[in-house]
Parts: C-alpha cells; structure tokens; sequence
DNA sequence: GCAAAAGTATGATTTATATCATACTTTTTT
DNA sequence: AAAAAAGTATGATATAAATCATACTTTTGC
C-alpha cells in the first residue's frame, strides 16, 4: 500500500520541516494517509474544518463558488503542496472546496492536533506566517488583475503561471492537463473566450495545442501581453 | 503635542495588545509617532519595506496599481488599524501603497524590531496568522466577486462594506466621505459607472446622497443586489 | 460496451460596462 | 482672491466579453 513517495516521510511536508525534532512522533501518531480519486471532493466550501492535508501525490484544484453556476479555482496544487490551511481563520468553515484533478494522496492531521503544534513550535508558526504573507500577496495582486487586465492577458498569464507551477516536459508540453472550463474558471471568464483566446495565440505561434496538452512556445512575448506588473 | 487619542498607550495596537509585559519598555523605546496630512503616502508600492504603521487617527486606504492609470483599492484603514503588514513577504518591498484620505497619525515601529517581537513573542506571531487567515479569506471573496459578480453587486457591496466598517451617524450617513473614483477603484469599475448605478440605488430609495454624503437606507435590499454569497 | 454526461469547437447575437465628450462645481494651491 | 486642479453629472458611442445556439467528440459510469 505504502509507496515511497506517496507517503509520509515525516520530512517533506510543511509541518514536519519546520516542528522541533521532539514532536515528530507525535505527528507520526496523529497522522493519517487518504486516497481519493480524480474528481472527488477532498473538502467542500462551507462544511466545518476537519484538519489540514498534506499532498504526497496528484493535482488538486480548490475553488470557490458563486451561485450555483460559477466558481473561480484560486489555486492549483501539487505534491508537496498544504490543503486546508485557507481554513484556519476564526470561521471554522472551509471557505473554499479542493478537487483532485487526478488520483491523489496526502497526510492529514486532524485541526486540534495542527493547532497543537503551532502552539508548540513557534518556528512553525512563523514560518506559516511568512508563507501566509505570500499568499495574501499573491491573492491581492491576482485580484487587481481580474479588476483591470483584459482576458487575453489574464488567460496568457494562467498559461505562465502553469508553466511555473508545473514545468513543461521534453516535448514542450505543460505537465498538467486542464479542461478549458477549469481554464476558464482560474482565468476568471467563460470557456468560449478562453478557446478564442487561445486560438488567437495558436495562430500567433505563441502556444501550441495538441489534444488537451497545450505548450508555451514564446515565454517572453506572452509576458509581453500580461503588461506592466 | 500628544492627544490622548492620536498617540500610542502601549495599550491598544496589536503589538502591544499580544506581546509579553516585560516587552513593553522596548516598545516603547522603539516607536515612533508620525503625521501626514490628507492625500500623503505613508508607504509606496515598490519600495523597500521600513516596518510597520499603527494607525491612530485618520482614514487610510490602501490600494494596488494597475498601469499607469488604474488602481485598485484593497483596504480602508480607520484607527486601531495596522498597516504595511502586508509588506512582511519574501521579497521585501511593499506590495501596496498606503494613502492618508484625512489627516492621519500613526505609530511606526521599523521591520526588525517587528520580527525581533515576532522571535520573542510566539502568541504576537500565532495572533498575527490568525489575523492573516481572515484577510487572505476576505481577499479571496472579493476576487471571486470581482470575477463574477455584476457591478451593480460589487456597488452595493462596497456600501454595505463601508457601513460596516464606519457605521453611520444620527443622521444615517456613512462615518466615512469617498470620492466616486476611491468607491469605483475599490468596487473595480469606473467613476462614472459608480455614479450611474448610485444614481439607481437613490431612485430606488436604498441609498440616500447629499452632497458628498451618502447613507444607507435599507441595508437587507442591499444584501439582496449582493445576492448569494 | 453502450448510454449518458462532459467537454470541444464555432458562429451569431446581446449586453454590460468602458470610453469619449462636454459642462459644471468644488476643492486645493499659490 | 484668483487660477488650477480635482471631482461631479450626464448623454452618446464603442467594444469586450458573455450568452445563446448547434454539432461534434471524448470521457465516464453502469
């Protein structure tokens, strides 16, 4: 059942790199591996906190709704990645939802145990803290961007922002795979723009397209069309 | 030249607020007091980061560039309020600018007295996540508005914000006066976009406006325009 | 393995909202 | 106090992007 890296290695993960050595068997006994398949729920938006999860393997989505039709996905996460932690704030509600894109497997340490430790290690704590800024600062310059940039340089900085997430592999291909829907949803628009926009860099050779693999062909000028930062 | 109000207590700010007795004294020997009048920056985007501002007095917004042109507000600031915390990242430079809206006066403390109190004060730093926690869930709220939600919404929104926030006076108007362009690059749209919808809001009788006063008249039709959340 | 569901591709149409233009008023600066 | 700058008010026009409509293809569930 145990593969090396879908595991935890009581090393890897956020908590376990910045706990003091003392704690970790106590993280060993608190955690606790979980499966899900492509397309399942791994929390959803509005059900009270469970705890925190830590992705060992898979591609993972998490959103946030808007009515019963539309959502945008504030994030794409990959191994190595914290679920979960948007949760932390004085709601204890999860205030978006996380889908696995594909089979995934992480770590979960239920919200007590996680609270513990930040309580334990001040290290931790800080670390979080930091890594929280970053986020905030991440989140508040991509909501200027859907105020006031244009989609075609929303959706080329989507395609920019996957290649620096998930790399491109020997062909020239991102190594994700994404509807144009989910496309769309991070973009902030419907899926017939992005298909039009995207047909648009096609024909400027700015991207190519094969099948549902899409590839950056010109980094610099894409940046070009995202403007001034 | 001290107020009883416009000066710290070594009481009332977060800092103080969540540090350890005996840290006292080194706040107190470590702040400064600052003014700036009405239209001031306290804090540039893209400059280094100097440390961090307790407001005392005076309202403060707090907003992103776009261009040359646009911006986008992200916060207004009244008393009791910090500022520059979002300057805490990785890369140290501020990613907002701050902007006195009125006569302002704040408490300073610069970036590495601020982490030192962080290093000594584990419940300042596990106090300050959780504080971050919320922002991060408010930011991601409004880009998901910003995305999907109509600008008659995202007026209305703003509205109820800003009463929320200020309350409203024995006259039943805002504690706070915006210009159209302050309301219209915090609900990102334009000014004259504002002033249409506005204008429909008062023929509905939801809001009322004198002069450079508006006030909120019925605050569950309001809700109603920001539809689910 | 087949049916149902989800996703893709594209053109036509509509609509919300930005942009432009202009006149007037208030605030700030000198 | 005068001049300049910033903000307000409003209508006309333009346009980006959403919505609608339809046909086709791929994936998923039973």
């Amino acid at each position: 059942m145990k593969t090396p890296d879908s595991c935890c290695d009581l090393k890897t993960c956020f908590l376990c790199r910045h706990s003091f050595e003392g704690w970790m068997p106590l993280i060993e006994a608190n955690r606790e591996n979980r499966r899900y398949r492509k397309g399942e729920r791994i929390f959803e938006e509005g059900r009270p906190v469970q705890g925190i999860y830590f992705l060992y393997s898979g591609k993972v989505k998490v959103h946030k709704r808007w009515g019963q039709e539309k959502e945008l996905i504030l994030h794409f996460a990959k191994k190595g990645d914290m679920l979960g932690f948007r949760g932390l704030g004085n709601r204890q509600v999860y205030p978006v939802s996380a889908t696995a894109l594909e089979p995934v497997t992480v770590c979960f340490v239920n919200l007590d145990f996680f609270e513990n430790s930040l309580q334990v290690n001040p290290q931790l704590t800080y670390r979080l803290l930091k890594f929280y800024t970053n986020e905030l600062q991440e989140a508040e310059k991509r909501m200027r961007n859907l105020a006031h940039m244009e989609v075609k340089g929303r959706v080329a900085e989507t395609l920019l922002l996957l290649k620096k997430r998930f790399g491109q592999n020997r062909d020239g291909f991102l190594n994700i795979t994404l509807t144009r829907q989910d496309m769309a949803s991070f973009a902030g628009t419907t899926y017939e723009t992005v298909f039009r926009v995207m047909s648009d860099l096609v024909a400027d050779k700015l991207i190519k397209v094969s099948g549902k693999k899409t590839g950056i062909l010109k980094e610099a000028q894409l940046l070009a069309l995202v403007g001034n930062e």
